[in-house]
DNA sequence: TTAACATTGTGAAATAATTAACATTTTCCT
DNA sequence: AGGAAAATGTTAATTATTTCACAATGTTAA
């Protein structure tokens, strides 16, 4: 079950929450191709998929909503939950809080940090901030396993380092900056500049 | 020149990036290897997204660093530029809006618009927030092609509509919700609440 | 009861993206 | 001058991902 492509995992996360929806409005099945509508994707794609984790469906009657959404929890999520923080606590970083807070119960946003001594000491959406001085103390002390970083792209070398000396084995880099880290650590990055020039080059090309 | 694999565009944008940090080094050329290094893949991937564009550097001294940053330009931007707007002016749609102040020429972010008429008239980053009800009138004014998402997800689907039926050709979706759009509208989404799920499960399994 | 249909599951083919391998060329050193 | 070293440019191989095509099978309707 290790071997799963990246992809897969993404779209996983993704049908996990479609199916939150639909479980909620009191569905209990569900067809491929009605999963592959709400993801625009296509339906054999959802059932490769379903397939890779080892999940068999109804014929006729589609997936288990509830049976698929435990499974897909049971791939992503590790048991014991893992906790989060934020370092950078400027619009990004509060809107990344707004999003999770209070929905994922395996994964806790559980500190923020910042420079800004304005910030530090005070809440958000209920998460203490801290200084970013205090960044390696207070990740061990709440076991902090994956960082999120929403500060400006210039600190974001130097906050990295930081952060994997700290111990995190997981970085979501937000900033435009794209950062090294060792093997042993899982990094993400996301740039939005790229996305937007990306979708500017396609509208030109038709 | 247009059949480029849109991994290459992505990674077009960000040597544009690093080579502009570069260039106000006073820096005049940078190796494949150097690049690849800043973006920590590997050379081979520098070289052949610069083969595809058709540049050539020199040999032994590399690539020149403002003729690749204009060629690149050359087939990322549109000469007119294009104008963007963004629609729901929270957190995430203000980071957005700092990001880009004043930073790209070719692409312009002109319009903010949301449903809350207390934001409805006043202006972030300078930039003016109309009501989502002005939407299609604002949009063909000023010529807005591109339009950004960052309106809460049960909203997606409803603004996605309206932005189309805008006229709008290219749209980059924040919202956790995918949305549909017809074939004609360039769409790319991003989603955190995955992106962060992923790192969760790669780190788990080491 | 049986034929038509709708759906899943999956091997195989196709497509997309990355990496390896190496020929070529310029520069530098002796 | 000639050989070693360090780059680029590119074909070919590899790997990753998606899509096709279709067998299998339960369901519905005549």
């Amino acid at each position: 079950m290790k071997n799963l492509p990246h992809k897969t995992i993404e779209r996983l996360s993704q049908y996990r929450r479609a199916l939150l929806l639909c479980h909620a409005k009191g569905m209990t099945y569900i067809y491929s191709h009605e999963i592959a509508k709400i993801q625009h994707i296509t339906a054999v794609q959802v059932r490769r998929d379903i397939m890779l984790i080892g999940y068999t469906g109804t014929l006729r009657k589609g997936y288990n909503i509830k049976e698929l959404i435990d499974l897909i929890g049971q791939i992503i999520d590790s048991e014991e939950g893992i906790n989060v923080c934020i370092v950078g606590i400027g619009n990004l970083g509060r809107a990344i809080t707004n999003y999770f807070s209070g929905k994922r119960t395996k994964l806790s946003i559980v500190a923020v940090f910042d420079v800004d001594k304005g910030k530090v000491g005070k809440k958000y959406h209920g998460i203490e901030c801290f200084d970013v001085a205090d960044m390696a103390k207070v990740i061990k002390k709440e076991k902090i396993e994956i960082a999120i970083m929403t500060v400006p792209g210039e600190d974001a070398p130097m906050i990295s380092d930081m952060l994997v000396k700290a111990g995190i084995t997981g970085m979501l880099n937000y900033t435009p900056k794209p950062v090294n880290v060792p093997k042993e650590v899982y990094l993400e990055e996301y740039d939005m500049i790229t996305s937007l020039e990306k979708v500017a080059f396609f509208v030109k090309t038709h």
